[in-house]
DNA sequence: GAGGGGGCATAAGTTGTGCTGATGGTGCTC
DNA sequence: GAGCACCATCAGCACAACTTATGCCCCCTC
């Protein structure tokens, strides 16, 4: 019987009824007469009969015509609303945003940039939760996270699936010894095929195993733990050697350690993840740019 | 910085988050995909930002994109309500008419259109006042009223304006004189010219003196009342002659008086009054239908 | 009573939006 | 690796929407 309302013209009639005549809202419009009666004409056709009553000094609603503005009024205030809404968000008086990160990231880069944007924008709100890459990207795919930040040997962290890949920083991986070890000779990480080894998280662990076979052995872990200072207390106490990233060292520094640079071991690179278009959210952009300040620095 | 944002698109939003994925949302709406692609691009472009994100199973919305789900909700549940109430009005399960009517007609006619109105549609709210054919027609254009039950001599009423007549039914206005009275001879109207006149309301008065002054002289109206049981008992105790319309003998016919069909007097034209388009509001149509088939009866 | 200014509707023409169809890119699944 | 999801983009076309032009009515004024 009836077709479905064009919510436009909703708010069209509305006009009209608050400017008292078709021509007056016309002009309020910026707009000529013909285009607003053409679609108050098509609104009651819609509607099945007619909304407002022509008399010679203007309009008045039918009884209809009232039922509708009453709605059209309900729908003007939910499009304002919806207005003040992102704008509240795009200038970041509101918003939230959701990080996940690794734990030697987390303890100095995160702390620094989330300090900052709560400084700046006291009304976003920041959700942190430690996590191992796998986790990470896992919550980003899954959208219990808007970022994640998150690492990876000789490149991107493997898995991201859709996900988009910001880099932040490289950093060098290094040999931690105890005190009084010699080190590695001129055959290198080979020099250590006999050692105790201590392995960090599974992730670091397969990537120290990789590197010992390239180098021509299986190292023996004796240890594991993926908490760098109880790491360095092992190595300390002679119980085994390791490797940690540069980032850890930085975090953390055991006096009496020994740390050796070897190449060899090659790089972790950091940087976040996010769902494609997510770093366009202001709350979500707002802390890239922070973290990729503090990252750079 | 942000556009205004159309609500039509808003309600796509609405439907691309319900689907799960634009594409869904496409065979739902029987669209193609890249038309929901489009309109959403251009909603984003709007809103200043992104709504959805895009992933390999579907989409998800941003925390903007929620934002404006919630409005569009209550858009999407106002524009139903808004086609219920109008279904309603139409159907006749609802609604409202004012009727304005002078008071013969309001004494025969209108009680058996009304009632017959009230019988068939109980949801259906009429209001009803009596009122001569000046006020009724200034309560329908000031919009006090929806339909004005009015009448004037020989056509319909003056002051129309842009208001619409449409013509119920015609009738004699007659003679009424005292028991025993002799009645109009040869020269009709003029016989009378001697004779206290007992005048009605204000506009059968003005007919009455322009009757006489055709016939050749000015009546000397020695009585007034708008009630025609008054103006009856006056004749009736030979106070003085009158005219009145035949409804009005057909409300009510005192014993003794006489009457005579005199059609120098004219004829009296009963109609309805109502605002240009107002005939097609279902609830004022309904009952102009009724009062039609009462008068045609 | 003729003219001017208010209101509105309608018709015809032009512009722009909005849709389609085709294409290309991606990730996931078997 | 083929097939099938998803999405974006482009070009092309059709209709919708707005403008211009016109006519009608009512009211007010001179």
């Amino acid at each position: 019987m009836l077709m479905v309302l064009d919510p436009r013209r909703l708010l069209l009639l509305r006009d009209v009824a608050r400017a008292g005549s078709i021509s007056a809202a016309a002009r309020g419009l910026g707009w000529t007469q013909p285009a607003v009666s053409q679609h108050l004409a098509r609104l009651e056709r819609d509607a099945g009969g007619p909304l407002l009553l022509r008399g010679p000094a203007g309009v008045t609603p039918t009884e209809a015509g009232e039922a509708l503005l009453r709605r059209a009024d309900v729908v003007a205030a939910e499009l304002h609303a919806a207005r003040e809404e992102l704008a509240a968000l795009h200038s970041l008086r509101g918003g939230r945003v959701r990080l996940v990160a690794f734990p030697s990231a987390a303890a100095t880069l995160v702390p620094d940039a989330v300090g900052a944007l709560a400084a700046d924008h006291p009304g976003v709100e920041v959700g942190l939760q430690e996590g191992e890459p796998p986790e990470a990207l896992a919550a980003v795919s899954a959208g219990d996270a808007d970022l994640a930040l998150a690492f990876g040997y000789d490149g991107p962290p493997a898995g991201l699936g859709t996900l988009a890949w910001r880099p932040l920083l490289e950093e060098p991986v290094h040999l931690v010894l105890p005190p009084g070890h010699p080190g590695p000779g001129r055959r290198g990480l080979a020099d250590l095929a006999d050692e105790d080894w201590i392995g960090g998280c599974v992730r670091c662990r397969t990537h120290l195993v990789t590197r010992c076979a390239a180098a021509g052995f299986e190292p023996t872990v004796r240890h594991t733990s993926d908490d760098y200072v109880v790491v360095q207390n092992l190595v300390a106490r002679g119980l085994g050697v390791t490797v940690l990233p540069a980032s850890a060292l930085a975090a953390y520094r055991h006096p009496d350690v020994r740390v050796v640079d070897l190449p060899v071991l090659g790089r972790r690179h950091v940087g976040l993840v996010h769902r494609p278009g997510a770093d366009a959210v202001p709350a979500t952009a707002a802390l890239v740019a922070r973290l990729v300040a503090r990252a750079s620095a």
